[in-house]
DNA sequence: GAGTTTGAAACT
DNA sequence: CAGTTTCAAACTC
């Protein structure tokens, strides 16, 4: 695996910030399918994305690199590539039948790309070792080597739009102490700037909306360019830049559907709330950076310089302490924040060995995913498009070492495959924080919510005939290796990793939106979830599980083309289906309260009687059936009284479920009588 | 647990 | 894009 340089790790920003308080930065030429270095009057550098692909052919920083091999940066696996070559993107490229993501090695770039819902790459240039820092270079120097990137893909949300005139900015490492990509914050001129990345690119300004966040402790970024002023760049992100409107065409079907569900605007794949991206230093661990990326589901693992080869091949002990070691500088005010140490890339090898014969390098937390895309063994004609991985997907170097190709690792996989003595990622416990901005972007294929999607296991797959290759498999679907399934002829696994990546591919090829969340966010919260396809349901009114809507707790709307849906906001049938359901949660929770309360009084009784006990000649005394007991005994009874009633039992019935209730009471009475008395005998009380 | 129903995905 | 088939989950008995 090839990592960064040592030269390219020092001249790393020490951290990357990014502020909730960002303003939203108008997108940039959209349309325009190259990246190049726009130049701005007011000398500020802003990237922007707005859609899932970040793609060009040139990339003009400073004007002392240019690169002009087209690349192609993918939002959709918020991924990190590291030194990847040229020549595996292209190779990559044509195999997936997508523009290539090249990203040349000769030279050196930080690609910081928010992928969030409105994720922006940003683009850091830094200046090649043999050159001078803090010189500016002319553009259109395109004989300078060209950078080596890197590329840090964060956000939680894959809906990016193409980028259009990413600002690559030349960084003086040296005096880069923090980025701070700023979000939605309103651009104010008495605001304290403290600039993060300095603009070394003339001209133009991109976007004249780009403003500057306050806060950030940090170093200011000196400019590289002479000529001009020091200025501050905020690379900012269009808040809810994804909120799609839904074109009212839905195809009628059910009278029952009320025109006003088919006219609210749906945010597909937007993540509400802020997201910060962080990459920060650690001062007695250069190489170990942790890239806290908040409302994203992931957590990213910055990949720096590989360590002298003296260290290589150390055993694993030294490298795993040297991420425990690791410790998040937290800069930001940012009330929630994933931290991820970036482990050096030797110490990658070493922290996540093959789990399986053929498994890949990862490393992982371990509460939450990350994802690593790393420089990986040749997988020729599969190489995957990056751009519409699976969500998780992880790329990481495929078994037998090299340089070409990859490996994709559902990154809930990596959490599978981590291995304890390794998976001690010092910030981890930082992950577990950051959840409140996760729930947003962790708005999963169910509907459900981050936390439920993250306490419960998914459900194991059956699947019989699809090998576990096809979206009929709940597994794949979502981007993750099967586990602990059922399924017969299995090839969701890292030991048919071939077939999978051809699968992954091919379903893309089918549609570029397969992996993504089917649901998505609108600003208001849940009640605004939509699904992005819509549901096609016939027979089952939209009110079983068989439909996408009403299993993700959702509503239908105006683009799905069910017949006979009852699944709105007026729908009687919902109602009562929603009545009926709270109802018997209602009773279950009674029950269950005047159960404990019951358990609760004689447990009582017994500790305040045990001297009656004691006292006695083992004979329980009448005692146990105090006020209290009887009280919590005609609960219950009642409480089966009302569930025969509303569950409308005969009288015969209902007397027998009373009886019965009263004898269970009589038998929770006695049996904690008798534990009283063992206890109290084994006591010798 | 077996069989049926259902609708998304895949295929033509 | 529409119709059909395949598939696995949801559901029923």
């Amino acid at each position: 695996m090839d990592v960064v340089s040592p030269e390219l790790n020092s001249l790393l920003p020490d951290e990357i910030m990014d502020t909730e308080d960002i303003e939203d930065v108008p997108h940039s030429q959209p349309g325009t399918t190259g990246v190049h270095s726009e130049p701005s009057d007011d000398a500020m550098t802003t990237s922007t994305a707005t859609d899932s692909i970040v793609t060009g052919t040139s990339v003009t920083t400073s004007g002392l690199q240019k690169l002009t091999t087209p690349f192609t940066i993918s939002p959709a696996n918020r991924q990190i590539i590291l030194n990847k070559v040229a020549s595996q993107a292209s190779e990559a490229a044509k195999s997936a039948g997508n523009p290539p993501q090249v990203i040349k090695q000769d030279g050196q770039k930080l690609l910081v790309t928010a992928i969030g819902k409105s994720g922006q790459p940003i683009v850091l240039q830094l200046p090649h070792t043999g050159s001078k820092p803090g010189v500016s270079q002319t553009a259109g120097d395109t004989k300078s080597q060209a950078p080596q990137f890197k590329v840090v893909t964060i956000g939680g949300r894959s809906d990016l739009k193409p980028v259009v005139g990413n600002q690559v900015t030349t960084l003086q490492t040296q005096q880069l102490k923090t980025v701070q990509i700023a979000k939605k914050t309103p651009a104010s001129s008495a605001a304290p700037i403290k600039f993060i990345i300095t603009k070394t690119v003339n001209s133009k300004g991109i976007s004249p909306q780009t403003s500057v966040p306050p806060v950030i402790t940090g170093r200011v970024l000196t400019q590289s360019s002479p000529v001009m002023p020091p200025r501050t760049i905020t690379l900012s992100e269009p808040h809810n830049t994804n909120l799609q409107s839904i074109p009212g065409k839905k195809i009628a079907i059910s009278p029952l559907k009320t025109p006003s569900k088919n006219i609210k605007p749906v945010a597909v794949g937007g993540v509400g709330g802020s997201q910060f991206k962080t990459i920060i230093p650690l001062a007695t661990q250069p190489n170990v950076q942790q890239i806290q990326v908040p409302g994203s589901r992931f957590h990213y693992v910055r990949l720096v310089t590989a360590t002298t080869a003296s260290s290589t091949g150390q055993p694993s002990g030294p490298s795993t302490s040297s991420i425990q070691t690791a410790k998040p500088m937290v800069v930001s005010t940012a009330a929630v924040r994933m931290s991820v140490p970036v482990v050096p890339a030797q110490t990658m090898k070493q922290v996540a060995p093959k789990p399986l014969t053929s498994g890949p390098q990862v490393v992982t937390t371990t509460q939450t995913q990350q994802r690593l895309i790393m420089p990986a063994t040749p997988l020729p004609q599969i190489q995957p498009n990056f751009t519409n991985l699976p969500p998780g997907t992880v790329l990481t170097p495929a078994p037998g070492g090299g340089n070409v190709g990859y490996a994709v690792v559902p990154a809930q996989y990596v959490t599978q495959i981590q291995q304890p003595p390794f998976v001690t990622l010092a910030s981890s416990s930082s992950f577990s924080a950051s959840t409140g901005i996760q729930t947003q972007a962790r708005l999963p294929l169910n509907g459900l919510s981050a936390a439920e999607t993250t306490s419960r296991p998914r459900k194991p797959c059956n699947c019989t005939k699809s090998q576990c290759l096809k979206l009929y498999c709940d597994c794949f679907a979502n981007g993750e290796f099967c586990n602990n399934c059922n399924c017969n002829n299995c090839f969701n696994n890292l030991e048919h990793e071939t077939e999978r990546l051809k699968a992954i591919k091919t379903c893309l090829d089918r549609n570029p939106e397969a992996f993504k969340p089917k649901i998505g966010k609108g600003k208001e919260g849940e009640s605004d979830r939509r699904h992005s396809k819509g549901c096609n349901c016939k027979r089952s009114g939209c009110l079983k599980n068989y439909c996408e809507c009403y299993e993700a707790k959702i509503m239908c709307s105006s683009i799905c083309k069910c017949i006979g849906c009852k699944n709105f906001e007026e729908s009687p049938e919902r109602k009562t289906l929603m009545h009926l359901a709270d109802a018997a949660e209602v009773r279950v929770q009674q029950q269950t309260a005047a159960k404990t309360k019951l358990s609760s009084q004689i447990s009582d009784l017994l500790m305040r009687t045990t001297p009656v006990i004691s006292s006695g000649s083992g004979r329980l005394p009448y005692t146990f059936v105090t006020k209290e007991v009887l009280e919590a005994t005609c609960e219950c009874l009642l409480e089966q009284a009302k569930k025969a009633e509303q569950t409308h039992q005969p009288q015969v019935e209902a007397e027998r479920m009373i009886l019965e209730e009263f004898g269970h009471c009589l038998m929770r009475i006695i049996s904690s009588a008798g534990k009283a008395k063992s206890d109290c005998a084994s006591i010798n009380c």
